[in-house]
DNA sequence: TAAAGTGGTTAACGGCGTTAACCTAGCAGT
DNA sequence: ACTGCTAGGTTAACGCCGTTAACCACTTTA
């Protein structure tokens, strides 16, 4: 089975993302990777915000995806390697990162159930407590939030920050 | 001595973003509150970004000024009263703390030493410790960057999140 | 075989940041 | 008092953006 246009759609935006930043992120760049004039993009999709909200959605997979790999790898202490992992991932996929997360999400535009899927692994790791899986989240994110937006110095000991936000003693 | 034209300028991109968000940020807009055209502005400024770096300078001004005055105002347990000024704050102007924290600073646009100078109460109430205020920061900004982006349901209770990040025993 | 649907095309619209070219009022210097 | 410069406006226009309209060819279906 073929990959559908939609998912060609999904898959040209991702990768132009990954190659030349958010602001990239237009219709006519998105067609021309797929060899086709912008207009016939609505023949697939309503509008950009569809195909920013198919990004969207593969972000919070793979962000889930991250978080629920590293605690499976280290059960035992599971807090520093996730938020660990899930750094990495965002760090690796920045701009996917902010058009996810610096924005609204377009809640109505993504399958049903999903925020609420790959919240899980974070409510999991705060021990189920939701005052605490919300300050921890908001600790992950911040973090990296300024990190891709260089607010911390050159010679910021990022890793040290994360140390202290999710190592052993905190 | 009466404002500035320059002065007018980024007061009405303030207000532009105050009243209509960040989307409405353009310089047509920001002519029009003038009663003038788009192309005047650039007898004052070079380009848009310099108008949206005067909206940084005055944004990182106003948040630090926040947290000073409550440091000023709770010198013996400043710490969740200093965020909580803070978050009100950004709950107020979120477009300005999305132009200022949620995409890079403009540093070359901006006053010599503002951005260490509004660090300044953060590493304070951090007790000076880099990584500690970092955390703190970090998630002070997640916290506010997500109740902004509409991350967090409508039963959350938020206000406990910040409490437990910030309280006493925390 | 005709009709309908699928997925392309080009032209165009209004809005964006920005530039070029022009104009006018006020001020400075001789 | 005239000249010329400057400060700060103007309109027209360019190339980009998302999007729509109109059209067209091929394929599937009735």
């Amino acid at each position: 089975m073929s990959k559908t246009r939609i998912q060609e759609i999904a898959d040209a935006a991702w990768d132009l993302l990954s190659e030349e930043g958010v602001d990239a992120l237009t219709m006519r760049a998105i067609a021309a990777r797929l060899e086709v004039s912008a207009p016939s993009l609505y023949k697939h999709v309503t509008n950009r915000d569809e195909i920013v909200a198919l990004v969207q959605a593969r972000a919070l997979i793979e962000g889930a995806d991250a978080l629920r790999r590293a605690m499976k790898r280290h059960p035992a202490a599971p807090h520093l390697p996730a938020a660990l992992a899930y750094r990495r991932w965002a760090i690796r996929n920045p701009a996917q990162y902010r058009i996810t997360n610096d924005q609204p999400l377009l809640r109505d535009l993504l399958p049903e159930g999903l925020e609420d899927e790959c919240a899980v692994p974070v409510m999991e790791l705060a021990g189920w407590d939701p005052d605490r899986s919300r300050v921890q989240w908001a600790t992950a994110h911040g973090l990296i939030s300024l990190e891709i937006a260089g607010r911390f110095p050159s010679y910021a000991d990022v890793d040290a920050a994360w140390t202290m936000a999710f190592g052993p003693k905190a």
